[in-house]
DNA sequence: TTCATTGCAAAAGTTTTGCACGTGC
DNA sequence: GCACGTGCAAAACTTTTGCAATGAA
């Protein structure tokens, strides 16, 4: 993934109207340099490293705030906690129950009925099972 | 709704080889009879009253074992807290961010494109935004 | 300067766990 | 009869809240 210039981080917040404190910038620009859906927990755990005094209500704080503005994703694939993604464009995600990663998929066809009068403000896809690796590691199990 | 006869619940549990306690089929039975995806909260406010002995964590325990039956379905649409529908077959859910209710709606097409080789077990289609209702009350609103 | 944001600590919830007792099969 | 399920209470977590201090614009 791309390194992002701190001054495009700003310039994107400034479109929003996103005050750029330090912390948001650096939960953003963690987010999406890393591209592994990460929770709370391990934004939190690799921001406080370069800046201690970060306070993990912040991160929730900014998460949220980001979430918002639509700038990223909570992806809530996971029953047992939230996961964030900084590519907000509509995709798809598969977690493996086995490893637990999450992976990002493309939807080329979607149609539904019976919402047509709705305004759809977001839209997710969720699925759930085995990833390749995990699938031939449990053929090949002796039990 | 129509009403479900215990023995009906309880030919449908032997089929999963699923232990037909009268908890068990309390929960599934209000889940049935009650398609307005509830959580945990209203199906142990709703069973309690007929059992005052029974306890929240068997609503949790008979809850996981169904849906990891494949039984019934966790709606992970609301960040609060988990919905759960009697109605296992694919279909999508709309829940309306001003009065929080969750629709059902039919999925006619869906395409993906990456994980061919992954084993789906679950796929779950999330939407959010305004339900008719909300929005028109919305735009009428003078703010 | 001003007001939104931060950081801390405490509170509020929800979900899980451990274990003795009860019960479906 | 035995293994699985239940119920209670306590524990473990995650997330939220209140508020004084800070700092971005």
């Amino acid at each position: 993934m791309n390194i992002l210039q701190n001054s495009e981080i700003i310039s994107l917040f400034k479109e929003h109207n996103f005050r750029a404190t330090p912390q948001r910038i650096a939960v953003y620009k963690y987010l999406y340099e890393n591209r592994t859906h990460p929770d709370v927990d391990e934004i939190y755990n690799a921001v406080i490293k370069e800046n201690p005094s970060f306070s993990k209500t912040t991160v929730y704080n900014s998460l949220e705030a980001l979430a918002q503005e639509g700038i990223i994703i909570p992806v809530r694939i996971d029953s047992e906690r939230i996961h964030y993604d900084a590519n907000a464009a509509f995709h798809g995600h598969f977690i493996c129950e086995e490893c637990k990663h999450i992976f990002d998929f493309d939807i080329t066809e979607f149609k539904s009925e019976g919402i047509d009068n709705f305004d759809i403000k977001q839209k997710d896809v969720y699925v759930s099972g085995l990833c390749p690796e995990c699938k031939s590691k449990k053929s090949t199990q002796i039990i």
